[in-house]
DNA sequence: CTTAAACAGGACAAAATTGTCCGAATTAAT
DNA sequence: ATTAATTCGGACAATTTTGTCCTGTTTAAG
């Protein structure tokens, strides 16, 4: 469903959102090991998450990751996802047609289309906040 | 979302359907060419829907693919991703846990659990048989 | 100022997926 | 029988995704 990139990075972003929440600031070595990810491989997608405004990144002893607690209730899932897999997941052909389109459809563009929008909907109505508190609450899990 | 192999193998069921219901036997080329896919990965693909029971090969000269009409109807899209993606779409955690579960969550479960069960639902409720009248009349294309 | 801790980013490597090629086997038609 | 059309299946190649490594830069602390 997601790629692998968009996994780690859904997931990194919670447990930074999560001691954000706290005050804390997170380095990636840290991150790598709670969500159980390739350290070198996070970093790049942190880079992405950096670049799209998810999430801050600080160099330097002492640095890196935080999110701005303000802005933690306000990132939707669907801006990660989109920010590390693009859109094509929201407006791609499930069959791999050029472009999914109501004049041209496949197959099964119907049923299809409305469970892709199903999708959306909840990756857009999803925030950072709701997610970091089931793990703090330990009501979910970033592993295993 | 899905493979490319799986694309690609819906739509030459879809295919095969269509011309079984009308009692022709396609060839390999035959289905490549309308369903836009590379002749050589397409094989492959349907060897592996005849090896699934899902359409039947026939070699030699006039030989081909086709699915028994009767058979047509009761195809349902879930077995066709089954034999060429597996059921990890079904059953596999959205973000890459191990294992998806109730007792042992990630923090996008149950958010997650219910769009993978409206797919699963869509898949188990489309067959064969209403996909390629679609294409026969014309409703729907197998591609560009 | 020096050092150590941390991120940035380019180059590289491994693995998975997608795609190709070709010889062998099968079958219908001549 | 021979030939031509076709699928089968193994080996290979290209591409994409996933993952690693190393050097450089930034910054806090002593
Ligand atoms: S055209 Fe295929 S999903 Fe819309
Ligand atoms: S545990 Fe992640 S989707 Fe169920």
């Amino acid at each position: 469903m997601f790629s692998k990139a968009c996994e780690y990075g859904i997931k990194a972003a919670i447990f930074i959102a999560l001691k954000s929440y706290q005050g804390e600031r997170v380095s990636l070595k840290d991150i790598a090991a709670k969500i159980d990810s390739p350290e070198a491989f996070t970093a790049k997608i942190l880079q992405k998450l950096a670049k799209n405004d998810i999430v801050d990144s600080i160099k330097g002893a002492a640095g890196g990751f935080e999110i701005e607690k303000h802005k933690i209730a306000s990132i939707q899932l669907a801006k990660i996802v989109d920010a590390i897999d693009g859109d094509s997941i929201y407006i791609g052909c499930g069959l791999g047609l050029n472009k999914c389109s109501e004049d041209h459809p496949c197959p099964v563009h119907h049923k299809f289309a409305s469970v892709r929008e199903e999708l959306k909907k909840m990756l857009e109505s999803t925030n950072l906040e709701e997610l970091a508190l089931g793990i703090k609450s330990g009501a979910s899990y970033l592993k295993t």
